[in-house]
DNA sequence: CTGTTAGCGCGTTCAG
DNA sequence: CTGAACGCGCTAACAG
């Protein structure tokens, strides 16, 4: 209602308006310091008058934190980011932050960039779900700490460096599933979502290894579908496990073939939410029916695993509880105590539905 | 490498390990301005000898621009928005920009504050999927737009202000989508999603102004539903929509009502995911098959419409589509083009798959 | 308790 | 083509 579109408001004018020194108005606004009760409604009044709002950005400059923390994931457009996201901006939201989330496409060269760009808003911490495997392809991830900005792994966690990390155990969570099939009398159970190789692994170590490689989340999920394999002794079989591209598409070809062999899977663990929907879509163009054909276990619990026929056994995962951790962690980190790169552990749930059932008769 | 934790080095510091001006370093590293290559060369490596990186807060104080835009929405969390943001975030990344993202969880008062944080930090642009539902309650736009912030609306469009708007015609998708209903033979459709008032209005004008006043979609989405209805001649009965929470613990509820009507629904039109999870619910207990027993359409494709038994009719939503288009609108108006608050309306498709049969004979 | 003064790091005149 | 000086809007020490 006042003004047209000329520069903001400063605190000076405010001042003026009030007929009061800057500092006195700076104190007012900013709301430290003392100031008398009368000086203080005017300066109030004044500043609604003209529309005043603080500058962010200048008073960042003086004080050296931005009230901002940056996220970086591979696609925010996936529930599962969508979810963390939510959870670490909520948390950030209650400490008085806001949150600046970049996508990265589970590209290193992106996740790299999007660091860089952080670190120049100068962000007051980063939260990331690194594509990086190793500490060496996680030099930017110390360029940050170097920068003196703390950083908190979600969802992944890169063995070997120092930092914290807010994951669940993949590995004993897989490892439950599988048991659930195997206690169910399975003893061919097909693993989707393997290692993104072109040519298959014949050895466990390699099979592994080369998941790893990929991302931390999908070795420790084979090594859990392995653990409850050995532990009922059953021999592990390279053709049930899914190799290539991770897609619905590859998984619906790569189920497809298993589905074909002369001694096919009973069972499937589909370690993630498109590999889920792919091997759906396989038993479906089999003309293969879940449960009482081919018994089924996912990941990450969704609203829609409720509503299939039959309702679907699921690992839940707790996306938002991921998300408020990590900033929790982070916050603590921003304060000044720096910890020893723990890992810390959320649970996860088998929640039993009806997509196991007992294993046909030989 | 070098530096511990102390401050991070400023382009003076780069200046003298250089041995030049401030003001050589300044333009060499902005990009801006003439300097010898071989100066431009020392600049360069003493830069990242020791680990220089442009401070962008302080960049924004002087050129007034802060590369930042900023996002409200109602629920990150929620795949619709998630993929929205992502489409937003990612026409800004192309042009430099990064992306502040606040979930307000549809509360006007949280959007109000969330729009006052983004004025705050000076963002360059706001892009919002809003609560307000006319021109008295977005005042905190105006506001935006006093401090010379465009803001482009995504998703809803507020009728009275003269804002651009990205969006889908809600009216016609529903219409035909009902229509199709229709064409099957159905007369009996329930509407999954109404407006969320304890007391079921009577009349069409309240029911529509009710659904109006919660959320410009809704309202959009039953008239579309109602222009189906007099297009053929059916009679609207108040029964068949619902009406009360907007949660699918109710829309089960609902749903379940009018099952057990003595002249229930044989088809259901459902606006929303949740709406259409609790309906599918409902339909289960009530042990009624999708297609063969009653008919349905979704709003919304997700992925595991596909994998569902039969997979569900669906209306899809260019979730990305409306969000790199929102960023695109806002960019222009950044630069500077003002325009005059038009709608930009993207296009829905209907997909035909198999959760709509023929009407039962009488 | 209030006003004055000096930076925060960078962009941008303006002389040399 | 290079270096010195001023300002962006605010916080923070300092006198008064």
């Amino acid at each position: 209602m006042t003004s047209e579109r000329s520069a903001p408001p400063t605190i000076s004018e405010v001042a003026i308006e009030a007929g009061v020194g800057r500092s006195t108005a700076a104190r007012t606004l900013g709301g430290y310091g003392y100031v008398s009760p009368e000086l203080r409604e005017r300066v109030l009044a004044a500043a609604d008058r003209i529309g005043y709002r603080a500058n962010a950005l200048a008073r960042s400059m003086s004080t050296g934190v931005s009230h901002t923390i940056g996220v970086i994931v591979a696609d925010l457009a996936n529930p599962f980011f969508g979810g963390v996201v939510r959870g670490i901006s909520d948390a950030a939201h209650e400490r008085g932050s806001d949150t600046v989330v970049i996508s990265t496409n589970e590209h290193l060269s992106e996740e790299v960039a999007a660091t860089n760009v952080l670190i120049d808003k100068r962000v007051d911490g980063i939260i990331i779900a690194s594509a990086a495997v190793d500490a060496a392809s996680a030099t930017h991830i110390e360029q940050a700490r170097d920068h003196g900005i703390p950083v908190v792994l979600v969802d992944r966690a890169i063995p070997g460096l120092g930092l914290d990390a807010v994951v669940i155990d993949n590995r004993a969570a897989a490892r439950g599933a599988v048991e659930r099939l195997i206690a169910a009398g399975h003893r061919r159970i097909g693993f989707v979502w393997g290692p993104p190789v072109p040519e298959r692994p014949r050895r466990r170590r390699e099979m592994i290894d080369a998941a790893a490689r990929s991302l931390w989340t999908d070795g420790e999920r084979l090594q859990g579908y392995l653990d409850a394999l050995d532990d009922e002794g059953i021999v592990f079989d390279a053709d049930l496990v899914m190799v290539g591209e991770k897609t619905e598409a590859h998984a619906l070809q790569e189920v497809g073939r298993m589905l074909a062999m002369t001694d096919p899977p009973t069972a499937l663990f589909c370690t993630e939410t498109d590999a889920l929907t792919g091997s759906l879509r396989a038993l479906r163009e089999a003309r293969l029916r879940v449960a009482a054909d081919v018994s089924l276990i996912g990941f990450d619990d969704s609203s829609w695993a409720t509503v299939m026929e039959p309702p679907l056994t699921m690992i839940e995962q707790p996306m938002l509880a991921l998300g408020t951790r990590a900033a929790e962690v982070l916050f603590a980190a921003v304060e000044g105590q720096d910890s020893r790169g723990e890992l810390h552990t959320l649970d996860t749930r088998l929640i039993e539905r009806e997509s196991v059932a007992p294993a046909p008769r030989l």
